[in-house]
DNA sequence: CTGTTCTTTTGATCTGCATCAAGGATGCCA
DNA sequence: TGGCATCCTTGATGCAGATCAAAAGAACAG
């Protein structure tokens, strides 16, 4: 059925666009080079799946550019995603055989690949790789909880917010602005992959976009143009607190 | 109002009931030598709270026995645990400053802690030490992504069953033993805890528990000591799939 | 043993979101 | 240009779990 087109996508390390974010953003010239030795590019286009749940994987990598999601299945069929993968993420885990979660590409995507093998044995004598990757761990086991809050307690309009507010804060990062005022985004996922996020059904993530569209907290151009005219109210809306204390 | 207090609990480390699982276990004898000169012990009591959330936090540290908890509140009081701390697993994170989650002993507990700074730099020199924190941490992420999934798509009842398995496994571990047929453990989570756990309310936790007893699931001996009968009909009363697949 | 507090259970009712159902918009291919 | 698929919106209805309320154990101090 799918086409698992592998194709080659050569490039430098030092024009890569996620070098420094990436695994290897602490790695010194020499260090770059031994993973340059390893690495080579995978395309996957918008829909193609990475690797299902449970399959052997014998590689790890970096997302370069275009976006993925982390999913697990129950039997029934009932999904809940548990990973965005943005351009640097990191996909798999050294030290383990099988992919733990299906990993779907849903837009067109490009991958920077290391086999596991060679990368595991680098990350021994390369602690700028196992540093690195160490904190990119902890910032997505920091994400994860945060994400637990929304999952557990949060109502569906606060669960719609709190997803917008952390796309527009992304991508206000890549742009390397702060999140204020007025922001313009396009959304990186359907209404369905919204709702496996959110861990509601498609229906009513479309009737609370709605609903916060005819309040006024955003604005909708076409399905997934959005603008956030006060990105305050929506952080409101997301039952966060920005004015978090801090008065040291 | 909170009595703070902190009792010394000399212990060697070769005596120490976590030595093989916690931060340290792959240290040699000299690495252990050098986190033995910045450990040290503090004691909690059930109920006490080890540090709250934005709290400046100088210090790292494994719980070596007792049970503690890491929760997230919203301004209005809705509150999402997004952790259980057992012996051997770590608090705090290297590099940051401040607690991000407040961190809750729910019965008497000794931590092993060692001041933050000394910590990092000892890090740096002891490869041991951070790789076995990159595994713990890997570990972590997976465990919340598994409860995403709880939170996000799981019933009520599935949610209950889900979090008495692991409970289950977890004492099975400890016990060195399988988890299959019966067994016997004790909850240590009031109802509350269970319902800050899984997203629920506590007449709902009350309510499913008493479902789970009545159709011969569990079994219970007062509130907390608790008998499962059959470990399988247990998973898939949590929608788990333990027969999954693995024909290779 | 009695009053107090904390935890848990159980009942009655309400509601937010799921479910079921239909139709609109957009884009692609023949 | 029309057929088809994909994605999205909106309406009607139902139900799982929240909320409100009361009371029953259990632990403990006096």
């Amino acid at each position: 059925m799918l086409d698992e087109e592998t194709k080659a996508v050569p490039r430098d390390c030092g024009d890569c666009p996620i070098r420094h974010r990436a695994v290897c953003a602490r790695c010194e010239a020499d260090e770059l080079e031994s993973l340059d030795q390893i690495k080579y590019y995978r395309s996957f286009e918008a829909g193609q799946t990475v690797i299902w749940a449970g399959d052997k994987m014998d590689f790890v990598g970096s997302v370069v550019s275009g976006i993925a999601t982390l999913t697990q299945t129950m039997e029934d069929g009932r999904t809940q995603m548990v990973g965005l993968l943005l351009p640097s993420d990191f996909v798999g885990r050294p030290g383990r055989d099988e992919a733990a979660y299906d990993v779907v590409a849903t837009s067109d995507m490009v991958m920077c690949c290391f086999r596991k093998k060679p990368f595991e044995e680098l990350m021994v004598h390369t602690p700028h790789i196992a540093q690195r990757l160490l904190e990119m761990t902890l910032d997505e086991l920091d994400a994860a909880r945060e994400w637990m809050l929304v999952l557990g307690r949060k109502t569906a309009r606060e669960k719609i917010a709190s997803l917008l507010s952390i796309i527009a804060r992304r991508d206000a990062s890549l742009k390397l602005t702060k999140p204020t005022g007025s922001m313009v985004f396009d959304l990186p996922l359907t209404r369905e992959a919204m709702a496996d996020y959110l861990g509601l059904t498609l229906e009513t993530v479309s009737r609370q976009i709605s609903a916060l569209k005819r309040d006024g907290v955003i604005q909708l151009e076409g399905k997934r143009h959005i603008t956030v005219p006060d990105f305050d109210r929506l952080m409101e809306e997301a039952g966060d607190d920005n004015d978090g204390g801090m008065l040291a």
